[in-house]
DNA sequence: TAAGATTGATCAGTCAATCTTG
DNA sequence: CAAGATTGACTGATCAATCTTA
């Protein structure tokens, strides 16, 4: 395909099986992938790793304490404010997630009588949601109860060097 | 807490404030943490930074093939198999999702022309999903699309030991 | 007009119920 | 009865439309 023989383009770049050292190829029973053998094995890790750590860690979340991870963020951002109290949108800037589903996960635990919306004396088109004592009570144990999970399940496997590498591949350009 | 004054339990514990070395803090604008600096820092960088990377993979995905990362990844799985046809129970085991799902997804790859569900000879309970020519050439389209995607994104920021690293970490123990 | 919030439609996924066949 | 597939109801997320107010 290419005409220039050894222009490598990136140190990822398959080479469609006309280069002797990478080639198309087939991982485990998991389907072919055209990557050369060590990036395929790390993007297959990943992917598979990350996600069945994500769905443990839910599981776990949702048993003991019926929130999602999602609500558990909101939470500790609302423990973590002044006064417990964050506008919608600074929540949903802060976690990361659409105003509309923020909004939905307050509806949520307003149910619950975690949190409580006021509207924002400031701005009559904003909206605060506070952290009431039950929300607070609950934002500690189920923190500490996931923190403890994250660190079972995951941290504690790691060395330094690997947790110093994971910052910095996942902070720096992705 | 603890009568042990140096009984480490584990090496990413957090030391709830009683511990000169750790302690809890807030990490930028992102809410506070429970864990030491570098595990905290690994931790939120892997979550937010996967999640950017995914998000933006899926989205060009789409809007170049119209399909979603699940659909590609059996259209993956068709293209390897032999005759280009898989029973949907092995689809599903494949990759990872649940056997609803992929009868779902394949829905909308047979309504698209994709593939196509004939029943299996072998066995009258088990449906065959079968890769057409159209859904042949999408794969090899969409599958080449997305793992420069891939690369360009993320692999080819990695370091030769970064990635190992990777590799290793997600596929030992998590 | 634009920003904050809510609501409705839709997508990707799960689980539970059902239907068919081994 | 158990296994393969489908379907319905639900969750977690998005976007687009709408309503209110700066």
């Amino acid at each position: 395909m290419s005409a220039a023989p050894k222009a490598r383009r990136s140190p990822a770049a398959s080479t469609s099986g006309d280069d002797p050292d990478t080639c198309p190829f087939v991982i485990g029973e998991r389907g072919l992938a055209e990557l050369p053998a060590p990036y395929a094995v790390a993007w297959l890790a990943l992917q598979r790793g990350h996600r069945r750590l994500i769905l443990q860690l839910e599981a776990a979340l949702e048993q003991r304490h019926a929130l999602s991870l999602s609500a558990l963020e909101v939470l500790g951002r609302l423990a973590a404010a002044d006064a417990r109290m964050r506008r919608l949108t600074e929540l949903a800037a802060d976690v990361g997630l659409s105003l509309s589903r923020v909004s939905r996960i307050v509806d949520g635990l307003e149910r619950r009588g975690l949190v409580e919306r006021e509207p924002c004396p400031d701005d009559a088109r904003a909206t605060n949601a506070r952290l009431t004592d039950a929300g607070l009570a609950l934002a500690h144990d189920a923190r500490a109860a996931h923190l403890e999970d994250v660190r079972h399940s995951f941290l504690d496997h790691l060395s330094v060097a690997q947790v110093r590498m994971l910052g910095d591949v996942f902070g720096r350009h992705v």
